[in-house]
This record gives C-alpha cells, structure tokens and sequence, in this order.
DNA sequence: ACATTTTGTTAGGTTTACCTTACTATGTAT
DNA sequence: ATACATAGTAAGGTAAACCTAACAAAATGT
C-alpha cells in the first residue's frame, strides 16, 4: 500500500505530465514545500514501487502502474471536491483542500455512492 | 496539532470512560492492536498534551482539555457516519470505518455543512 | 569560456508511531 | 505464603517522512 505522500506526489507527477508533457524534481519540491533532499527520497520511493521510473536530471517517467495508481486518486478527487462544492455548497478552494486529505482514506464503496447521489440530484434539478 | 493515532486513542478513552467508568492501558493495546509499550507512549504523549492524567497503573483520566478534544472527535464521526448510512446508504460498519478515518482530516465547515444537509433531507422526507 | 545559479545527491539528524525482549510490580489462586 | 499470570515500563530497534549543510553536476548569462 502506498502512503499519503507518496500518493500525492504521484497524483501531481500525473497532473504535470498531463499538463505540461514533462516535470522536474524541483517542481515536486515547490509545489509541497519540501526539500528537495525529501523530493530525491520520494522519488525513489516511487520508482522502487514501479509506479515512474526515475533517472535524476534525465527525467521523471510515470508507468504504466503508475498512471493507473494516479487516475484512481484523480477520479477519487474530482468527485469528493465536486460533491462538496455542489451538494454541499462548499467553496472550491475549500473542497480541494479536504479532497486532498480525504482522497487517501476514503473507500471505493463512498465515492461511487457519492458520484450516483450527484448525479441523481443534478438529474432531478434539471427536470425542475 | 494532535494526531490521528492520539485522536483515536484519546477517542476511545473518553468513550470508555463514559461507558464503563474507568480504562485501562492495556484496554487500548487490545482495542487498537498494538503492543503494550507502544499504548505507553502513547498514554504518556497524551499526558504532555494535558489531555489526560496518567498514573500508570493506578489509572487513566481524562481532562476537560482532553473531554474537549475527545467530543469535537465524537460529534465528527457521528455526523459523517450518519451522513453515509442516512443520505449515501452505506451500511453501518463500513460508514463507521470510514468515519474513523476521514474524522482526522476533514474541516469542521463541511462537516457543518452535512449536517445541516443531513437535516433539511430529513425534515422533506417528514412532509412527503 | 568562465562564473553563477539551478538542480539533484550525500550524509547525517529528528520525530512519530510502531515493534520486540526483558524486567518489574501487582493481583490472584491455591 | 508462594507461585503464576497480568499489566506496565525500560531499553533498544525500525521505517516513513521530513529536515539542514555541504557538495557535485549541469545549465545559463555575459
């Protein structure tokens, strides 16, 4: 089982990637406000898992264990953060923050009851 | 900025307190799964945090300061496993499990904000 | 091309939350 | 009263996730 942290590097790695085509160590890094000693460590953490493969300064690659790992924390806070913004009226930046935290504890079983419930409530305000 | 781990140990204290009267460290060890020792340490970080008053084997109690802590905990986890069970209709144990997790992490606004989601549904299922 | 800055690594340290082994003190049972 | 079991402590260890200081390599600016 992975650890919080190392999920949410992983998760930004993902984002980045997605994002940008490529990331640095440095980014991780800014991104959390670690050292960039405690970005080394966690990256090798990851690559141990074989969740990216790590070079130094060649390069940060995410596989294909890796992306998959990812898209499951990302699906997972999309739709905390969006139940809590749309359910529940919570503001974004708010819903994020505890999307964050929530994301790595929460079971399966909760998010997809919470996706059905959004749904079925947007689908009855449609009609309303 | 207490812990998850101290949380739930100082949780449980309080709820046995109320339940039974008195605890015993020995109580947590079997509850938690953890070795004796390590509900030592713990007990004994609790006591620096003047939530409770540890004297070994003469007994556990707990503070106001620790009562405190303890029932902001309990209101959590009551809300968000009532919110599972009653609005998301997740059974009962695994409402609970979830609850025990995301207690530590979640702000106190969006656990607000469920209860009074909680409410409304309720008081509309009264009316229809 | 050379100096400076940026990025990453090494080495060593801290704290939290666990563990085991071994010891001590207390309670119980006969 | 003594032997045994139970409860707690002491000592020492591990792993994760952070840190700083110091160093090395690479990229950049002039």
């Amino acid at each position: 089982m992975i650890s919080a942290s190392l999920e949410d590097y992983l998760e930004f790695v993902h984002n980045t990637i997605l994002e940008k085509k490529e990331i640095k160590a440095i980014d991780i890094s800014k991104a959390f406000n670690i050292s960039r000693p405690s970005v080394s460590e966690a990256l090798i953490r990851l690559a141990d898992m074989d969740l990216i493969i790590y070079e130094g300064r060649k390069g940060i690659k995410i596989t294909k264990k890796g992306i998959e790992q990812a898209q499951k924390t990302v699906k997972k806070h999309k739709i905390l953060s969006d139940f809590f913004t749309e359910i529940l009226k919570i503001d974004r930046e708010q819903a994020e923050k505890n999307a964050c935290k929530i994301e790595h504890v929460i079971d399966d079983e909760i998010i997809e009851k919470m996706k059905k419930y959004k749904e079925s409530k947007l689908e009855n305000n449609e009609q309303s």
